[in-house]
DNA sequence: CAATTATGTTAGATGAATCTAACAATATAC
DNA sequence: GTATATTGTTAGATTCATCTAACATAATTG
């Protein structure tokens, strides 16, 4: 059974690996917040037990073993968020930080049950998809909301980043997932844009929000 | 902040101390499933940190600010029992190992929520007193239904013993916290008991499971 | 393509939590 | 009150997760 430290590293990598499944060392020591050392023996031990592919020099890959057992923390993790704001009342903001600790219970009739009063959520309260029991993920395909051209009208379907901080700009903002946003400008210039939705006629939105906020179309 | 080590170490210390708060190492080592040496190294750190009080072969004594924190870790331990039976429907015998890892979580708000949804509640689903958020124990002088005398009634109030293999054996007769018995009989020879109660018109008790159940006399 | 920069590895050390083997102090029993 | 048993300590080793310093390889760039 892998650690606590070991589930967060297949976690990290599950996150990093680019399309073809790779992961620098740096890139997994800058996201872990260790040093290079610390990654390059830590690779070797999870290598060892057949988490991920090693070899020197070259980027590592989880295994498919490995790319499961990531796959079923983040199950863990998100459940755990989904459960916080949904059955306890938390603020979506709140719920991160105490999904990285509850992630490493080893407990399946936890999961299963907050799953069941939940009735098989299959996202986040920020919108990523939860894994399945097999730790198949449902990937769906939002756009950016820097993509969408003036005029249109959307729909607030996930993050592509969910810190606190942006969290607690959309809360101030009155942003939340489901919330019905209609284009009505872009700015050239900096590509912020203007949009209006519920009680906020004219709302402006900087490049670096809007690239955050992941969008369906609403075709009517 | 003490390690998910040291936090079960001060939990075993605070339920082993005698009335004087001694704890001796070879029934600490036993106690936590390790060898004496390894308990004698660790209460050197616990000392270090200010938890305890040890000088070289007399027992350890917890420390006011380490009775606190051992009270801390135990009121996490009893809310979380009480929750996954109250709030998620747990059975009684299923919740032990899970709050054994769910006290270790650092996110006072989750337990907070949970006292909260709970409406604040003074025991755990063993009958066991869930400590306040200074650390305060109220401590219930419940009889051992193994003292009563024949002819009274009492009402099953809490356990002595919370295995898994006893809450299995309870779960069998039908016996939950609240149950009114009727002492029926007591036989000499063993101690063995008779007791009725609701739909058990005679179920007979060994001393050994009569020693675990805590009564409160039924006074009409 | 040579120089510089970025990335990755080795070596050696540290602190936490554990072990076994050997020894020392205290308590108990005859 | 000495012998025996129980309890506790020391010494030395191990594994895990981390570090820094030094060195090696690979990639980028003028
Ligand atoms: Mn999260
Ligand atoms: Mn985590
Ligand atoms: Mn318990
Ligand atoms: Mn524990």
């Amino acid at each position: 059974m892998a650690s606590q430290t070991e589930e967060n590293y297949l976690k990290s990598l599950f996150n990093l690996a680019n399309p073809q499944g790779e992961v620098n060392i740096s890139d997994l020591a800058n996201q872990m917040q260790v040093s290079m050392p610390t990654v390059n023996s830590m690779v070797k031990t999870l290598q060892k037990s057949g988490w991920l592919i090693y070899e020197k020099y070259k980027p590592v890959t989880l295994t498919s073993k490995g790319q499961k057992e990531a796959a079923l923390i983040i199950r863990k993790h998100r459940l755990t968020e989904m459960f916080l704001v949904n059955k306890m009342g938390f603020g979506w903001e709140e719920v991160h930080e105490i999904a990285e600790q509850i992630e490493h219970i080893h407990a399946p009739k936890l999961f299963e049950r907050m799953d069941e009063m939940m009735g098989f959520p299959t996202i986040d309260p920020h919108g990523s998809p939860i894994p399945d029991k097999q730790g198949r993920i449902q990937e769906i395909n939002y756009l950016s909301l820097s993509k969408i051209k003036a005029g249109q009208t959307v729909i607030l379907a996930a993050l592509a980043n969910s810190s606190t901080e942006f969290l607690e700009f959309l809360n101030s903002r009155n942003l939340s997932l489901g919330t019905e946003l209609h284009i009505l400008s872009k700015e050239a210039y900096d590509h912020s844009i203007v949009v209006s939705y519920l009680n906020h006629p004219g709302e402006t939105l900087s490049e670096k929000v809007c690239e955050k906020l992941l969008v369906q179309i609403l075709d009517i």
